[in-house]
This record gives C-alpha cells, sequence and structure tokens, in this order.
DNA sequence: GTTGACTCTCTAGGTTACTACAGGGTTTAG
DNA sequence: CTAAACCCTGTAGTAACCTAGAGAGTCAAC
C-alpha cells in the first residue's frame, strides 16, 4: 500500500476527528480526498492532517464551517487575494463576536438582578420576585433593545 | 361573539407573535388555548396575551423553549414549589451565560491578536499572518482548553 | 350568496454541526 | 478461507426556533 496515501480511518485518528464528521466535512465542501481508490475509498494526502487542523483552529476562533470554506478557498489561492481581504474577514468576525458578548452581557445583568432580588427560601413561590418580574409589564421597560 | 375569548389572530396580534409561532408554542406545551369552538378553533383568554409576554421575556433572558416551559409550570403551581427552586434555575442559567461570554472573550481576544498582527495592505496574501497562524501549530499552544 | 379574511391540520423546509443507522462491499490478519 | 475491521452511500434524527405552503373548512360583511 502506497504509504503517501492514507484512508478516511487514519485521517480521523490523526486529526481527532471521527470518520462521519471528515465525510460531513467533505460534503460542505470543505475538505475532498485527493483520489478515491478503485474500490471508490477515499485517499487522503498526509498533508489533509495539517488541513483538517487548519479547519479546527479556525473552529475555535468561532469561524462557521461556511465562513471557514472560504478562509480555505482564500489559503488555497493566496495570489488572488489580500492581506486587507483575510484582515476584513477578521474584522467582521470580531465584530459579530462582540455584539454577541454585548447580547449576554445585558442578559447577564438582567439575569442578576433578578437574582439578587430573590429571596431564595424555603418558602412557597407564591410571591417569588423572578416570577413576578416574569410576569410584569415592568420588566420590558427596563432594558432597552 | 363573547367578549372574553380571542382567536388566535387576535392574539397575535396583541402580542406580537405570527399565528404560526402561537401554534408551535402550543405544540411544545408552552401555550395552550383554553377552549376550542364548535368548529375547532382556538380560543384563548385575555390574560393568555399576559402569559405571551411572560414567554417573550424569558426568551429575552436567554431561557430556551423547553426552560420556559419548566418555568411556566413553576408558575402556574407556585404552591407546588419554593423560592429557591426558581432561583437556583436562575443561578444555573447565569452560569451558562457567563460560561459563554468567557467562551465568547477567548475567541476575541486571539481574534484581535491575529487582527492586529496583520498588515491589512493589497499585498497578495501569500505570507499573511493570519492564514499562516492558522496554517501553524504553534497556534494550538497559545490558548489553553 | 358570494367574496375575502380567517382558521384548521399536516407536512416540509431551513439553519448549524453533527451523529447514527441500515444495508451493503472491501481489506487484512491469522 | 473466513471473520473482523474497515469502507461505501444514503437517509434520518438531534437541538432550537421557527417559516411556508397545501388543501380544506368557517365566519362576517355587503
Amino acid at each position: 500500500m502506497d504509504t503517501d496515501v492514507i484512508k478516511i480511518g487514519t485521517l480521523a485518528k490523526l486529526s481527532g476527528l471521527t470518520v462521519e464528521t471528515l465525510r460531513f466535512y467533505e460534503q460542505k465542501d470543505l475538505l475532498r480526498p485527493a483520489t478515491r481508490s478503485t474500490s471508490g475509498y477515499r485517499l487522503y494526502k498526509q498533508d489533509d492532517v495539517e488541513l483538517v487542523q487548519f479547519i479546527l483552529r479556525a473552529k475555535k476562533l468561532g469561524f462557521t464551517l461556511h465562513e471557514i470554506k472560504d478562509l480555505l478557498s482564500i489559503n488555497l489561492n493566496k495570489d488572488d487575494h489580500t492581506c486587507s481581504d483575510v484582515k476584513s474577514f477578521t474584522e467582521e468576525k470580531i465584530e459579530q463576536v462582540q455584539e454577541r458578548i454585548v447580547e449576554l452581557q445585558i442578559i447577564l445583568t438582567a439575569l442578576q438582578r433578578l437574582h439578587d432580588a430573590c429571596c431564595g427560601g424555603d418558602e412557597k413561590a407564591t410571591h417569588c420576585s423572578i416570577l413576578s418580574a416574569l410576569g410584569n409589564q415592568a420588566f420590558d421597560q427596563s432594558d432597552k433593545r
């Protein structure tokens, strides 16, 4: 057997993904095997391990699979793109992440306000301040979104 | 026609949701009409407008529909639950939100680091520092998760 | 009595990122 | 040579939250 070439199970082990995930990524156009064997087995190159790592690192940065697909095509044809292309790609993601953080912080503040106001005792929840807040119009004015 | 009772379209208008969403919420056991007309029309009470608002407020706080269902059943049977039940429910959510914020902040920091290192110029992306970072093992050590 | 607005059920799609079969064929080790 | 381990395709399910449409019945107004 050709040692330059690895089957999907090997790539899975080397990259820490499952075979199913690798096939899924192929379906999403992220990762195509170099060739197929006569019997139809996917045959990858050793280099594809690094490619999978690229994908995993981008995922860690919060990029979606679709965005990673674009990132990969930039990476493949580096000559057709500028540094500024990549930078603005990153900028957009930064903005998205910042927005989400702000949203979550608004949510967090509201939750903590409710939490702090609640006695948290063993008495029946009939007069629970959290439940009343949720049932109260006044709540709606308390944050502006 | 009974004025105490409203049809789904009216409830939709009063609550700002669509008819479809209201039916969807019913399917998810969040909101059941008080009765049905002889022809099968859903008949809601005026009070249900407040119930929908309760749901929307809880959604704003980041609760999932499933969690809201539980919250509603606590709200309906307040005597069977304690304040501390509700408080710990809220506590759990607070922890979830905090965790998510921390995650996003790690992502944000990493993105900003890459962004700042990138020249962002019009030169070809052949040596783009962002792409190299994604293709580089060193990246993996740079954050601990 | 007919139009138009409303309602009903049921089904299917769409997003994101997988996971899990079923029902095959292929390869490899002993 | 056979059994285990591997691979294939294709489909369907998960979570969360809806949205859209088909095809049909109902209600109110003119």
